[in-house]
DNA sequence: GAGGCGAATGAAAGCGCTTACAGTGCGGTT
DNA sequence: AACCGCACTGTAAGCGCTTTCATTCGCCTC
């Protein structure tokens, strides 16, 4: 097995220095073309590739950005992960996930350890942990880059990237509304992930738009999981047949098809008595009976440019652009329909 | 904000050489229990901890080892992460992941390109990669350490840790024999996938076990996804009455789902008069309405299997011991019951 | 035509560890 | 009493890059 060429041999062969081949690998411009096109030639015919290892030592940073999860989003930690891929392989950066509980009272302590132990360079945060303040606030202190995929993040534009969860949850509200639905029922998340809060806000709004007031027995607390949901639906399915309402709009699409279980449990027909909607059109939605109708994020696109801003911090050239607004959609499935006719 | 401390601090402070702070570190037995004590003391006053950079150059690796994963297997993946994570913590490697197309054919060079830019110390493979010849024979030929999560492992115990994926099936198949079934359908995976291919083997067991005789009616072929589940239980529920299976075994819990979809669709109760099972309790399967009767696979302690085999490897002192077989079990829920009686 | 200036390139000093290899000191041999 | 061997500990040479600072070169200016 023979050894790989290190930089030296590059130079070497190529007779420049071992500072103009590392401009050329760099992509610094401060070289000539011909000089570079000359040193790209010597290094394709010797398969070169710089050790990501010297390079991490000599460079003072590790390469690696850490992407802390919460188990009950993993599949929203994969859409992150694809669609970071790009920027993050372009900056010669890899991704290392950790797996953390977002519910733990010592979560920015544990953060902390991670960080420091595998030094990464930057933190990529998703929901719920980019909302949580006393991260934020550690890696502050910390002097960590990060950008946070973060639906409260309006007011940190330049590290914050997010998609319009109030808009849409309002549209979502008003096309209930339009398919007939006067009592249309809103299932919060847990407090401590933002999103929920602004799709509640939507809701709001959407009822308001539609003339619909506000009513209190019609909005019920979870905690995003899918226990949670059917709790919530039991609640609302169990009251009296003039109360009850005929939508029931959760802010997660595992609330969703909990609210979806506890109707198949007390035979309330979706969607022809009851309509239900979710939100953030997870695999789960499609995989229900009936499929749900949902809003799609556009979570790649969120990551991708989550990534880019990352890496342009890290690079700490350019100045940091803020995030264009990505808008989410309306997924029209089979859990939704005009409402029956009153009896 | 003040410089770390590095090993030439530490050696200083403690009045040793640098080597002998090296061989505390890295938990040499070469040191008197006397120095080592000392050495620790000066290590936490000082708040040291040896940069992983350096490591990673002057030891020729670079602490990482490589995860890819195919994105539909995204559950599977948590529980691998979160298994496997104190085996490679207390190694002090990362996991670094890599989403990947497992049915490109180019799969393997992509591999290879990922391995060799990041150039892991050893890769952890899953299903269905871990049973890719393919991706297989590329990091035999690249040298490339690797531990497989793989059904078909048994010929190679000291690099493949698995549950018995078949006798768990031909379990699964007797116990709904037990409940009266005499047409018991089973849906097979995707061939790249091994797992489903001895889960098909422990079906005709089971069936064998229980004086059922196999009949190729009641055997059809998905590719593991939830669309291919819905298209497998048309097919099976549109049988005339007097052939059609009372109980579908499908391989995976996600076809699983999409014969319950294919089941309300075509308004057949489940379980009155069907019942429905998969295989590996994937959180969907609980999900779904009603909830599925599966078989618990202990993926975490097999994840924690293979990354202790894995940094066995890579320690290259201690022998590999083959993996103790760890096996899977029954979750009863509510998609199984009794047949109906007969008509 | 001398002076000066900016762009391209180079020399050398690390980055913070690991690891051959070399020493040092102690108890037991001959 | 000189010697040997073993168990610990130390010395110094890198690992393969980045980076600071110096140098060279070409060309423009007056």
């Amino acid at each position: 097995m023979m050894t790989r060429p290190a930089i030296g041999t590059v130079a070497a062969e190529a007779r420049v220095s071992i500072k103009t081949v590392s401009r050329v690998i760099n992509n610094s411009d401060r070289v000539t073309a011909a000089t570079r096109e000359h040193v790209m030639g010597v290094i394709r015919r010797l398969g070169y590739s710089p050790s990501p290892n010297a390079r991490r030592l000599a460079g003072h940073r590790s390469l690696l950005v850490g992407l802390p999860f919460d188990n009950p989003y993993a599949s929203y930690v994969t859409d992150v992960q694809s669609g970071s891929l790009a920027s993050f392989r372009a900056a010669n950066y890899q991704v290392v996930m950790h797996a953390c509980d977002s519910q733990s009272p010592v979560l920015a302590d544990e953060l902390r350890l991670f960080v420091h132990s595998v030094r990464v360079d930057g933190v990529l945060l998703t929901p719920p942990l980019s909302d949580s303040a006393a991260v934020i606030e550690m890696l502050d202190r910390d002097e960590i880059p990060f950008v946070r995929i973060a639906p409260s993040g309006r007011n940190d534009p330049t590290r914050s990237v997010f998609a319009g969860d109030r808009e849409s949850a309002a549209a979502m509200t008003r096309d209930l509304a339009t398919l007939g639905h006067r009592r249309i029922a809103f299932v919060i998340g847990h407090e401590r992930d933002a999103g929920t809060a602004q799709r509640y806000m939507g809701y709001c709004d959407g009822l308001r738009l539609s003339k619909l007031s506000l009513d209190a027995r019609w909005v019920v607390e979870g905690d995003g999981s899918f226990e949670a949901g059917i709790a919530s639906g039991r609640k609302l399915l169990r009251m009296r047949k003039a109360d009850r309402p005929t939508a029931i709009f959760a802010s997660t699409d595992l609330m969703a098809a909990g609210v979806l279980h506890a109707a198949h449990e007390l035979g309330v027909a979706v969607p022809t008595a009851l309509s239900v909607a979710g939100f953030g059109d997870e695999p789960l939605a499609s995989q229900v009976w009936p499929r749900l109708t949902t809003i799609r994020q556009p979570l790649q696109g969120l990551a991708q440019q989550a990534a880019a801003m990352l890496m342009a911090q890290l690079r700490r050239d350019s100045v940091p652009a803020p995030a264009v607004p990505v808008q989410s959609s309306l997924v029209i499935r089979q859990s939704t329909a005009v409402v029956a006719s009153r009896c």
